[in-house]
DNA sequence: ACAATTTGACCCCA
DNA sequence: TGGGGTCAAATTGT
């Protein structure tokens, strides 16, 4: 937290230039997107990635302002970070009769799906979850899933995650992941691949309009967070089951570096999972009031991730713009997308 | 029949 | 002590 701006804070820069893009993007869009398709398709995915990014910016500003804990602007993200406050001193639950909470990586984000587009949860993150429980939360409206990895017990995978609806916005969905995936299926994911996990995965695709990642420092110290890194980023793609976004090239990538204590994130920093090119959502369901992680076939519009990890010290938070979906994608506009964020990775 | 989900109870910890 | 996380039996789905 206060790591971030003890010299010249260039929020206000920033803000002034995604201001001044979107506004020169409105005016490309009056003209290009009348002649062109591809204009009508690309621009307002653009578009929202800026109105995103601007909106969390200034999130951020106000939340700083006004000296409270916040991560990504939505209301809902500040309970996303609580993470790893609380417990976590104990032995590793998995292979332990106790019930002690683990140490594990943790890392959250935040889920933008439409409900009117048919879906019903955030994004596929590729693996296999199983449901092991729910539970309502206090405060909150929407109850809170737990999944665990389908393979915790054939491969001793310790992935879980956490997913849960906003409260103010029915349509995003916090997911928290906590621990990295061990299993096969992880292994086999290989950087920026699609995942092809099942049948299913085939029909959970979606076209992303932007993807807006906050890369975020924390402390253990709760009050210490929130030195970050933003970066914007282009479209990408989704398909989705259950919450859940690795990306599987980070994944490998960061695989060993369990104990990676970086405060200062790039684009490579989630260890474990981030976005994939694209999701696909595994066998995950929610049931009744917060139906999230059963996902069917493509996304709608205005859909938008938000992510937040926190790693250690920690935190990771990233937004997806999935709006304006639509049927097909190609999955190099992820590629793209990252490539993009490497450079324009900046501390906020 | 097997796998996944639901859900109430239990446990841990701030 | 109570909220959050997990367990596990019952239920539901394939």
């Amino acid at each position: 937290m206060e790591n971030n701006t003890s010299y010249l804070d260039p929020k206000p820069l920033i803000l002034n230039e995604l201001t001044q893009a979107k506004e020169l993007l409105k005016q490309l869009e009056s003209q290009l997107g009348a002649v062109s398709p591809a204009g009508n398709l690309l621009l307002p995915k653009i578009l929202s990635s800026f109105e995103n990014s601007l909106s969390m910016l200034n999130g951020i500003m106000s939340s700083e302002a006004g000296n409270k804990p916040q991560t990504t602007g939505s209301t809902e993200s500040t309970r996303v970070v609580i993470g790893n406050s609380r417990r976590n001193c104990g032995s590793d639950l998995i292979g332990n009769p106790s019930k002690k909470r683990k140490t594990v990586q943790r890392w959250t984000e935040q889920v933008r799906v439409c409900e009117d587009s048919g879906l019903e949860g955030p994004l596929d993150d590729g693996y296999g979850w199983r449901k092991y429980g729910q539970k309502e939360i206090l405060g909150a409206s929407h109850p809170r899933g737990y999944f665990r990895c389908t393979h915790r017990n054939t491969q001793g995978c310790s992935a879980m995650k956490q997913v849960q609806r906003s409260d103010e916005d029915p349509s995003m969905f916090t997911v928290t992941y906590r621990g990295r995936h061990t299993c096969v299926q992880a292994v086999h994911l290989l950087p920026g691949q699609s995942q092809k996990r099942s049948d299913q995965h085939d029909q959970k695709r979606m076209k992303t309009q932007g993807t807006i990642i906050n890369f975020q420092n924390g402390c253990h110290d709760k009050t210490d967070k929130f030195s970050a890194s933003q970066v914007v980023l282009d479209s990408s793609s989704f398909s989705f089951p259950s919450a859940s976004i690795p990306i599987p090239s980070i994944e490998k990538e960061n695989n060993n570096n369990n104990n990676n204590n970086n405060n200062n994130f790039s684009s490579t920093t989630p260890d474990n999972h981030f976005m994939g090119s694209s999701f696909s959502s595994p066998s995950t369901s929610e049931s009744n009031s917060f139906s999230p992680y059963r996902v069917n076939s493509s996304f709608g519009e205005g859909q938008s991730i938000q992510q937040t990890s926190e790693v250690d010290l920690g935190e990771f938070t990233s937004e997806v713009d999935l709006s304006e979906l639509t049927s097909a994608f190609d999955p190099t506009d992820l590629y793209l997308d990252f490539d993009f964020l490497d450079s324009l990775s900046f501390d906020l």
